[in-house]
DNA sequence: CTGTTAGCGCATTCAC
DNA sequence: GTGAATGCGCTAACAG
């Protein structure tokens, strides 16, 4: 391996002028700046990140830790990555898994030193899991759980992103509106929540929310929304409207009311949320709740960067606005 | 900080034992472990990852470099990490990006100096850039592109589940079968490889492959998709079978059969290429090939450990051998 | 089984 | 504008 000292000895100079050149901390007039370029060219000489990181204590590699690499957060990295880029720093993805070990470790202060920062999606984290990172290295929090006030947070406007997809479906001439994986009682977390923006709903247009069809789901796979939807509509329930709180929930209800000829959008109106690329290809298409991936990115790395450039700001708690996509799936 | 010369004094052994009592790679009696131990909880010790790696050339990570994260790479991924934790070592992503220099950034020895081992997918990068890689760091390339002999490389078998998506349609009736996004010519690369198992099955079945049927794309979306297919079948083309390179064209090309009211699989069967998820959830559901990812991702760890591991076998090529799954959108 | 020595490659600090 | 010394925190190699 070629070091930096052996490119200063290469160039006559001493590693510290190298050391400048790289980094271009201090000014280094032209021709031993030249000579010392040279000489990195000869020698093919590339700097050492784990050295620099150890002596200067930056790394220059902010992480995103999430709880599955295939999940929707893919969608949000990619916007994130060139924000992060721009700071000169790269992105990295890290999973927590399933394990509790393992989620553990991607939060354990060792692991968290290797970055100058962290965005931390909390899907797969309950509060007590939070409650217990012990650093003040910067980290922002992503995601629709219920966080420690000390945690900078960025999170959608679910209950008014539910809002909006219910009372479309109630100005439509739906009456019996199901919330697909909304969870019945409390008020925080992106189930409770999105229950929530559809109780708020139906009172604004004076339609009653009839609790029964309030349908919780324990995995909102696209496989259980179709179970669960499909028992339900087997027993008899009467539905003429579904807001699934996730697009993947949505696609298993499609399936659902495929599978019994149940037609969308005349006899049953449905309307998911994350606008998935999937739902424009639907035949017909998924009215969704676009969820602003941009504006996610965005906040996440403003947060994250004052952190990082020191900040001891109050903690910020974020909510980004949502907004409707009509598509087929609702009537005209 | 608390380091390990803390921690020594603490328990009042050297600095060696500590390191042992972390690492295990020497034997220490369990009095002197306890103490160690002890001393560690009550200090909040954590190693230095950074500085465990400058001095053992360790990092006990493997990195997994992708074009883009939102894309099916996040599937396998999740099915990699858990094969990496087996052997110590913990998985991350990174992304190559859009621009020539990031993509150069990422496979710059500085940068692979920071993995034990890398997994590249070669799915954004041409061939001229692979050769110009230069390390002997442990690297399995991912993917359908052609790549230089000198590395390990795992990817599907395009032809022959090409084949087989071809050969069920035309089994099923189909003498007018598309190749939607099927490169003309040439016999490398995934969408020329996929061309070619679509002669191949026309070959085996006796009818004859109309080489205006083979239709390339440039971006393989599914927007891309619908407009491509939708301009052909306004034009007249007439086709009564469709194979999509990718399930993602398939989506595509589903919607604008839909736009156009032609029935699937009646008027025109489909089948795509990737087993995604929402293929079940469609209505009719996709008929797929299953792209074997647990194969793909066995393949890769293993060649990758045994790169690691200092092995200089000569380079392998596994080819993974995939399967169709049949669904609503090819007759029965 | 445990300790001592040395140094991984770089950037901070202080000198000139 | 450039150089010399020092040490970041850890572990390999060698003693004992």
């Amino acid at each position: 391996m070629v070091t930096m000292s052996d490119v200063a000895r290469e160039a006559g100079v001493s590693m510290m002028t190298v050391s400048n050149v790289l980094n271009g901390h201090r000014r280094v007039v032209p021709p031993t700046r030249d000579r010392v370029l040279t000489a990195i060219e000869k020698l093919g000489y590339e700097v050492n990140l784990t050295a620099r990181h150890l002596r200067s204590g930056r790394t220059d590699t902010v992480a995103l830790i999430v709880p599955g690499f295939h999940d929707y957060y893919g969608d949000v990295a990619d916007r994130i990555a060139p924000l992060v880029e721009e700071g000169g720093r790269r992105l990295v993805l890290e999973r927590t898994g399933a394990s509790p070990r393992s989620e553990i470790e991607s939060l354990s202060v060792a692991r968290l030193q290797m970055y100058d920062g962290v965005l931390l999606s909390v899907a797969g984290l309950d509060r007590e899991r939070l409650e217990s990172v012990r650093t003040k290295a910067p980290i922002v929090l992503l995601g629709e759980r219920e966080v420690p006030q000390r945690f900078d947070h960025v999170q959608l406007a679910n209950e008014e992103g539910a809002r909006l997809a219910t009372a479309h479906m109630l100005a439509r001439g739906s009456r019996r509106v199901l919330v697909l994986g909304g969870a019945p009682g409390e008020t925080s977390g992106m189930a409770s929540l999105r229950r929530a923006g559809w109780e708020t709903a139906h009172r604004e247009a004076g339609v009653p929310a009839d609790s029964a069809l309030v349908v919780p789901l324990t995995t909102y796979s696209a496989h259980e929304s179709r179970e669960v939807l499909g028992g339900l509509l087997d027993a008899g329930v009467h539905v003429d409207g579904i807001f699934a709180v996730t697009d993947t929930v949505a696609l298993g209800a499609l399936a659902a009311l495929a599978d019994r000829g149940i037609g969308v959008p005349d006899d049953v109106q449905v309307v998911g949320f994350d606008d998935l690329d999937v739902g424009k290809y639907l035949s017909p298409g998924l009215t969704t709740i676009d969820p602003n991936h941009d504006e996610v990115a965005r906040s996440a790395v403003r947060l994250l960067d004052r952190r990082m450039a020191g900040g001891d700001d109050p903690p910020e708690h974020v909510v980004v606005p949502v907004r409707l996509v009509v598509r087929g799936s609702t009537r005209a």
